[in-house]
DNA sequence: CGTCGCATTGATATCGCTCAAATCCGGTGG
DNA sequence: CCACCGGATTTGAGCGATATCAATGCGACG
């Protein structure tokens, strides 16, 4: 569950709708003209394509306190449809609506802009990650990334939510994670309620640079 | 090659820098004071953090024609060292300079958030991508996504390049598209001039929706 | 004509996926 | 309190897909 962002303009209140999307419910289709803007309050909304086989092709997703498809803001019509993977909340506003709002709101624009800069790293980060061909790599790369300034790595859910992540199969998390402990790469302070890992080795070491 | 986007506001061209970088060459360190903001002209920029073993995690990359490092924009301090991956032509601009002409031209601003979410679409997707692990599940997904209007893919560079892209070997990508062609799930035109491949199957399907 | 890079195909090795079984833990109900 | 259950975690065994190494053809280019 999530709450719509603070920044947005007062204005765009009155306008906002809130729906209620039981799993595998359409919000548009491929090719209607783009009408409103969403934002997920709670669950998964995901952008499909369809292959001539009829198997989907995801192309994006978007997950709690998410804009969804903010590139639908600049095209006269949806290039995919927006299907729920789970049970959803959202939120959305007419577009013309939410574009005009930003034009009138430099802060508002500001912070929408903010918004879409810190995806696009995390984006790009994640993409250099599923780069990698080992599953070492990838978690190693993980570690390096999102590791707080002590050095500990604070996972959101559990590791099988890592995995996913990493798209990589729970077993292999689990096999890496001990192998890397095993041969002190990696610190582990795995609870029921806390889980966390640390990167071992020379510490702090970049930020000396 | 490349040119600074039309809509940059006239106000920044006395402060543009064009940096020359040798390969390997660095324009910042993590830690440093965020000064300049940069735009690459030729060549391929990366955003690197170093792991405890001294290993490098490439955290994003930043090729012809675009922006690099949006969130820097955001943040007090770059959060990794910027390493020039090949001989490199960049502009830069002082950040504040950036950020007040954004502040101040309400189209360049949209113009920028635009830049930025069509951006962030092409990473989700390739995020997506390469969460697939077969490999013609991945060539398949590229296709889909990259298909123009005639349902051609026209290939920007070699088929190496692709293999690139989608994290495979060559050898693997050669294999999967001469399968592919073998049981007639896509057509390819390669010349040396103009390469394309195309999915086959029913044809316009999704587009009737 | 020789070289170089791209493309293609074959053979082999390796890594992660898959199936399977056991353990641990919190929560639930008797 | 204890038995039971479901989900997360852990470890084992085998398989398959992709990486890797290798060899060849092909066209461009000097």
């Amino acid at each position: 569950m999530s709450v719509s962002p603070a920044w947005l303009p007062a204005g765009l209140g009155p306008l906002t709708e809130v729906h209620a999307l039981s799993k595998g419910a359409s919000l548009f289709h491929l090719g209607q003209a783009v009408s409103r803007f969403y934002f997920v309050l709670s669950g998964e909304l995901a952008a499909i394509r369809y292959m001539p086989n009829g198997a989907e092709a995801v192309m994006l997703t978007a997950r709690t306190g998410e804009f969804f498809a903010e590139a639908s803001l600049f095209l006269p019509t949806y290039t995919c449809e927006a299907r729920a993977m789970t049970v959803c909340q959202v939120l959305s506003w007419p577009v013309q609506a939410f574009r005009d709002a930003l034009a009138s709101h430099p802060e508002a624009a500001l912070a929408f802009t903010r918004t879409l800069a810190v995806n696009l790293r995390r984006q790009c980060s994640r993409v250099e990650r599923l780069r990698l061909k080992s599953a070492s790599d990838r978690v190693l790369h993980y570690l390096t990334c999102e590791a707080g300034p002590d050095g500990w790595c604070v996972l959101a859910g559990t590791q099988q939510n890592l995995a996913t992540e990493l798209a990589l199969e729970p077993e292999t998390l689990y096999r890496v994670l001990a192998q890397l402990e095993k041969t002190g790469r990696i610190e582990r302070d795995i609870g029921q309620d806390i889980r966390r890992i640390r990167l071992l080795g020379r510490q702090g070491l970049e930020c000396a640079l």
